[in-house]
DNA sequence: GAGAGCGTACTCGGATAGGACTTGTCCGAGTGGGTAAGG
DNA sequence: CCTTACCCACTCGGACAAGTCCTATCCGAGTACGCTCTC
């Protein structure tokens, strides 16, 4: 139980459109040179974030994708449901209605959700609140307080400027 | 990206073993009927659970399986590590250091950890002390709370009293 | 010289294979109890 | 009747397939630019 690779991709992704700033579209196959990903499968996770609505896609020649709101109203969460979607970590499937211990059983004991769920449940929404606590503009300003010149940089390793 | 069925069939086994009571150990074939699982399958998730101190395993005829510690010192965070692994949610593959990007840039700026790693790891771990609060036996009591009878109707639905 | 039409190169988008992990199954090693023979 | 040795049924433990999801790749639809031809 692990997080696709995907993320990785789509979030230092995000953060490169975000440091090149203007509204001009870049290609996948420049992002994806920036961290030497495969083109293609970066493709795919760029789609999904167009479908979730972080991004902008332009096609055609002088194509690309560009961000379709500032970073600081980009959360990690939203990033996450973006590529992994926004079904719960833990799924349950309700064994406690199956088997000789809920023959025995009254209905009643099936009123109240199942307490397993519950609790895992709790877990998870203090995993997406503290995901959606963070957004994609603080995670770069992080990433530019050791390093003040990171900016430029990652543009002209995409070849602007 | 999901926990495995094997975190539920765990979890509801280790609270059921918590109803029976008593030192003398439970057969495979018996738990797994009480939920309608599959005998082998959960035969292979309880062994996990041995391997983390969670169960002693008794081997040989009238054999099986007995907590090996009450349910109030097991968390719900032991269950998970102990089937699904102490691995992180996710996995950084420090993709910042590979492309045209990380090439431009100084060795400095990777002196300090990656900022996306960081901030995925601040919310695994409120994901994973929201588990480790909550104890098999808290769930137990939350399960009792609006069905008294549960405990006893678990030790008849398992052949007991 | 200016404008329109066309061809070409480039990009996104979705459909198509390969690999890894989860899920599920099977059989062998080891143990305890029951049985029958012997004292 | 009590003790003892043997046999058998039962259980855990790990080795062995099937299914599903993640990963990776390729090709087609659509668009903008640049060139050429015409006026």
């Amino acid at each position: 139980m692990r997080t696709g690779k995907g993320v990785e991709w789509a979030v230092h992704t995000l953060l490169n459109l975000g440091w090149l700033g203007g509204g001009e579209p870049v290609a996948t196959a420049e992002l994806a040179a920036g961290h030497d990903l495969s083109p293609s499968y970066l493709n795919k996770q760029l789609q999904q974030l167009v479908k979730a609505g972080l991004l902008e896609s332009v096609p055609g020649a002088r194509g690309g994708f560009r961000l379709a709101r500032p970073l600081e109203a980009v959360s990690m969460l939203d990033v996450v449901l973006a590529i992994e979607g926004d079904e719960p970590l833990f799924r349950c499937a309700e064994i406690r209605r199956c088997g000789t211990i809920a023959e025995r059983l009254p209905d009643s004991s099936f009123a109240r959700p199942c307490t397993v769920n519950s609790a895992m449940h709790r877990a998870e929404a203090a995993w997406r609140k503290a995901l959606a606590e963070q957004s994609l503009a603080d995670v770069q300003a992080e990433a530019e307080a050791h390093a003040p010149t990171l900016a430029s940089h990652v543009r002209r390793g995409l070849g602007r400027d």
